[in-house]
DNA sequence: TCTACATATTCGCTTAGGCGAATGCAATGG
DNA sequence: CCATTGCATTCGCCTAAGCGAATATGTAGA
């Protein structure tokens, strides 16, 4: 119910002049807008190669909730992210645009990330907050990420 | 006295903490946003490999010289273009970022930039214009672009 | 159904940045 | 030194978007 809304609005987008040329440039151009903020890409760094839930991005990145939620909205409204319900959680992972370059663009920032220090201490946090939830308060319950080879073979 | 300025300011957020690591996800984060922008992306497309005359920018994209103007400054602000005068003319350049990442980025940019349909359309005018500028009224006297490998070579 | 919890959305405010129109400024030529 | 040319900058207006605070929505469990 979530995730569809970031898919029909590309395929309304698609109407427009056969999903060919037409766009091209301006899918670049919203891409490039997304990727230009702090905490869009601290939430793609962790996003990486597993799907999150929304509350350890709260919790590791010390960032309120709402904003959070902002930030991801946003992200998905652009088709560079897919959420998924489960129970009262939400899960987030990156999707694959359908334009080739901008699939590589993205391919290429999150590998960039991935080497970056600051981005490497997201990382180390969420790893450990994933090992210990109990540790934090506001994770007592929280379900553990999932990477996304295990999503596709059992859910 | 123009080209100088972005230099500067390149220079002083140098201070900042050694220019080493400090503010590698902020340049990236600014070069996204500088190329999160139609109207710059034509700029730099049409700079791609070469020098380009202001005058030209203003004939070629059919959009009024004070946008033209801003936007350049936009880019020569954070360094990803140079400035040169020469008489009353400027002519702007590319510029590589000193970020590694960043020098990457952009490059990819520039190559997606020349496959793409529209962005050809401008190419093919500026090459039209700069063979036969008498034909452009405003464009009576300009000089010609040069190649990168022909400034570096005799100015 | 009532409550608690996880997340999303809205509101009010503030700032960045885009644009058109007008103006400023540097360089050349008379 | 004055006018013209080429470009840069400023101003006023408008929109996108970020943030904190408050509130709404969806889900599970008692």
């Amino acid at each position: 119910m979530f995730g569809e809304h970031a898919y029909a609005e590309q395929l309304l987008r698609g109407q427009g002049i056969a999903m060919g040329e037409k766009g091209a440039v301006a899918e670049m151009e919203n891409l490039f807008q997304a990727l230009g903020d702090r905490t869009r890409l601290r939430l793609l760094n962790l996003m990486g190669d597993q799907e999150v839930c929304v509350c350890y991005f709260v919790e590791i990145l010390d960032i309120p909730q709402p904003t959070i939620s902002r930030h991801l909205a946003y992200l998905r409204r652009n088709g560079i992210v897919a959420a998924r319900r489960e129970g009262k959680w939400m899960h987030y992972r990156i999707a694959a645009p359908a334009n080739d370059h901008a699939h590589r663009l993205l391919s290429d920032t999150l590998r960039w990330l991935a080497s970056d220090k600051q981005m490497q201490r997201d990382r180390s946090r969420l790893t450990a907050a994933c090992c210990a939830p109990q540790k934090f308060v506001t994770l007592q319950s929280a379900p553990v990420p999932k990477t996304l080879a295990e999503l596709a073979i059992g859910k």
